[in-house]
DNA sequence: AACCTAAAGTTCGAAGCTAAACATTACATC
DNA sequence: GATGTAATGTTTAGCTTCGAACTTTAGGTT
């Protein structure tokens, strides 16, 4: 029911410390920018070290992480927080077959429910129930106590920078489609 | 063969703006810090981009991302580039099991060896074949492409000022453990 | 020496995902 | 109105992972 899958990265983390992978970096493969690498390598770490920390939380609340990122997509979504199982699988970057199976699930726990759309009955509505609202916001008072804990050594003026540099990276990700070389090449 | 599993993301990104991401917190969850909810979002997003990129380049070269990080794993740990699967399997955040497939299937591709250590019994060599080794380089090759063209719009102090940054949430997260309530406290 | 315990991998069964084939419904065009 | 086509979900088969049970080897204890 849970996934707890992340909980073994947990326990071990088994990586070697930072500057020592990017000395291994440079040793094995030269053209390499170091500084580029350590942005890299730093971002996907802490990404894994996120995740894992979110597993353990939504686990203790009862719930799968893979769960939690459905009743989010539908609570931001706003009042009736309701959602057809195709764009929650675009939103969540998932194949429409496992959107079906996750509901499934879902529904079974009580934390959605299923129903088709009687205006136009190929489509099917997917709706948070009062349990699962509730189990969202239980999971983010845990997240935002361990985001705010996170950054608790960064001051307002690095939080912001930091958050600037970042969404620059995701603008030229997000605005931008790779080539055929696999190159970043602007849209506008 | 390859893990094309990101590719879904990457035709259909599917996601709001960031900006509007951030501002459905503030309408859902009030006790949330926006600027702190950025950073976290904007870290999360990009990761998720940076790995179908990834995928996608790995894919072209006939492995899949799996595949790459063992090759990493072993290429970083140094020649002679060899590791047991146990160490490979923390190393990576697997469990025994999975790592036992992983390299079943790396060795009938010929990307890697398996063999006992005949020294300890118990224990097996994996082992980079010179068509591994040649593997991982294309996906550096390609790897480092990308993220010089990820990192394009910053410039040298804005990337060191960004590698800071994170290495000292890195730093946070890996030099603590949760306490009980899934706070993290330092160590020293 | 015989036994216990720990360590390292593998095997087994279940869960979750993907891709591809398959319904079902809506809508445009004839 | 009949038919072709696109859109939306579901079903099916196969793959990868996990957790747990199991096998083999090493090394300490009596």
């Amino acid at each position: 029911m849970a996934d707890n899958s992340a909980d073994r990265t947990a326990a071990a983390p088994g990586e070697p410390p930072l500057e020592e992978q990017i000395a291994a970096y440079q040793r094995e493969f030269q053209d390499l920018d170091p500084q580029v690498e350590k942005v890299v390598s730093a971002l996907s770490r802490l990404n894994r070290r996120m995740n894992v920390a979110y597993s353990r939380q939504t686990a203790d609340l009862g719930i799968s992480n893979a769960e939690w990122e459905v009743l989010k997509a539908l609570v931001l979504s706003g009042a009736p927080y309701r959602m057809g199982p195709g764009e929650l699988a675009k939103r969540l970057g998932l194949t429409p077959a496992a959107m079906t199976h996750r509901i499934d699930r879902m529904v079974a726990e009580g934390l959605v429910t299923r129903e088709r759309d009687e205006s136009n009955r190929v489509r099917v509505i997917v709706e948070v129930t009062p349990v699962g609202r509730e189990k969202w916001l239980d999971a983010m008072r845990l997240a935002s106590v361990f985001e705010e804990d996170l950054l608790q050594d960064l001051s307002s003026g690095e939080r912001h920078t930091l958050g600037e540099l970042l969404t620059r990276l995701l603008i030229r990700v997000e605005h931008a489609q790779p080539d055929a070389g696999g190159r970043l090449t602007d849209l506008d």
